[in-house]
DNA sequence: CATGAATGAGTATTCATTCAT
DNA sequence: GATGAATGAATACTCATTCAT
């Protein structure tokens, strides 16, 4: 039985599918949030929702291929500030943007992010990790400079980035207070010089 | 002394009613979050769904009428830190931590909030305006004093706090992160004496 | 007791809050068509709804007082008719046309009237009966002529009065075809020289 | 034999539950008119309201397959009196006189329709525009004989057919008004030797 | 592996009508 | 006689998830 043939090809149509779908979902997320309906990018991928449902078990799991598509341009801006900002400080404030900004992606991105930190078992919590490491590297650098304070953590440092990704979330459309919500992120509403 | 009762019940069952509606969409929210069902919420207090919607014609206008419940309380605390806390930096976090408390009664409230700050039209809208406002006189105060940044504006003290609050929110259960997040919100994550 | 007083001054208030109650409705239905909401309508005579209901313990019966208080326009076009078109069967065809243009004084009032017919019960069948009536007398004048065909009734010209002014009711904006389906009605379709 | 059936069943179950359903919507239909509640058709074919809105997103939709259900039963007849009747006059007045009694299939089911001939995105729409321009084929062949005056629309036919038919509805049970009102529609009220 | 039909609980919302005040 | 609070059945529509084909 030529099955050999078949089970190529598809696995290429799995593989093709699975791409197709990421880029559907991709669009629809960015166009209707995080919670628009999985089936209708069922339906835009050209596959049925069970297809969906095989190779994206959860809503969460969709997320996390997405974003992990993703970490290629994130990882290339991690890089990027660890080889060019040589001010530690620096080096973190500019992290932290990055991370803002990547939990700005598709509109209601932070919530489930935020859920994924205090559930093991979601597939964004190892996600959610890794740039909790990174921040921890970043962090940890800046500490020993003396240009972050001892009793900061990066858990919570990620937190806030997600919190300030939330805020910045509403209809907003005020630049001013984006940045703003970066800087007390930073300096605190403190002045620098007390 | 029962008459005292009654009295108030014939100047309006609906108050009554009003009242025990508010207690069990209290409850609920407490225990469901505030996406909780509405149509629940009437049934737990014994009316049909029309009575429910008669005196709260949308989820935000029951969350507004349960949250001016609550203005007593931070009314309270702000009268509370006005008079005893003399250093405007103090009070200003005081009233910053009362406000994060405040947006933390109930699971999912800090996002109706932040959406009602860009909706003018959201019952929520007044009691945002209203605590935006005190928040505005703490922060001036600290201002004059030279214990607050010039650039920074009460409304995006305020989103921030609702982020912290929201941040919170879930199953974080962490005190320690609570607290160090507002203190990031207060002196940045940079060092005091830099 | 002064109780004669009391029952003076609310015989009046009465009799204001029903005519006013009738103005209110009657821009109601204009705007909303007759099934627009009578507790509504309550609201914007600035009644309770127990009130509307005493007055007009049905839908029909406010619908039959709004004719009945337009009875004085169409009995003037009939009068005018009579005393101006000395041919019947022109008359006749002037009064068919009034009698649509009365049953499309609201949008979907053709309904209730049709309805009003076979039932003897509703308010409207008085309504309906004497319009019949009135249509007898054009009618009949005109078999007198010999200018209506003695087969037809009196019942099924009104009823037909009704389906033109239904069918009318459609976002037609056509007047071509409203005046072509009168037309119909009273030549058919077949030429009148055959 | 069981197999033919059942590899029918295997083809789709769909196609099944999808006839079921129109099945049990048409009774629903005929005994409660068209307004009568989708989920108890659902309730009544034994299937959730998800699969009946999967197969008919709208009522318009469903009633548009009831219809062309009976596409076939109108289509014979126009058939029938296209081949058997070679009055163009008597073909075009039997053919009126069907579309009335398709229109009445179900109560109130003329009303859906005239609002479809106003809306072009209505599923209804082009059920309706079928059958206009079957008219209209009757219409031009009888103006082109002299029996039909020529400032008569095939639309306004149409729509008057459809007047009929709701003339005609509620607890009519009248059949000489029924016949006599589509006599109208023919000779008007005119007597045909003026 | 893919399909897509089916599920069916769940939610918000409306409104004529009643009746205690 | 007036009020208006309460009723509560009823309806349309959604969507994550399953599973027979």
């Amino acid at each position: 039985m030529p099955q050999n043939d078949t089970e190529r090809a598809l696995r290429s149509d799995a593989r093709r599918n699975r791409d197709h779908i990421l880029d559907v979902a991709e669009r629809h997320f960015i166009e209707h949030g995080v919670t628009g309906s999985l089936n209708e990018i069922a339906k835009g991928a050209g596959v049925g929702p069970g297809t969906l449902y095989r190779h994206f078990p959860s809503r969460d799991d969709l997320l996390a291929a997405l974003l992990t598509a993703r970490d290629e341009k994130i990882g290339a801006q991690r890089a990027a500030i660890t080889s060019t900002v040589s001010n530690p400080g620096e080096a973190l404030a500019q992290w932290l943007a990055a991370l803002v900004d990547w939990a700005g992606a598709f509109d209601g991105l932070p919530e489930p992010l935020r859920a994924a930190i205090s559930e093991t078992n979601s597939p964004l919590s190892s996600t959610c990790e890794g740039y909790i490491t990174s921040t921890d590297e970043f962090l940890s650098q800046a500490k020993r400079e003396g240009v972050a304070r001892r009793d900061v953590r990066a858990r919570d440092l990620f937190l806030l980035a997600l919190a300030v990704s939330w805020a910045r979330g509403a209809a907003m459309a005020d630049d001013a207070s984006a940045h703003a919500m970066s800087d007390v992120l930073r300096h605190g509403w403190t002045p620098a010089a007390q």
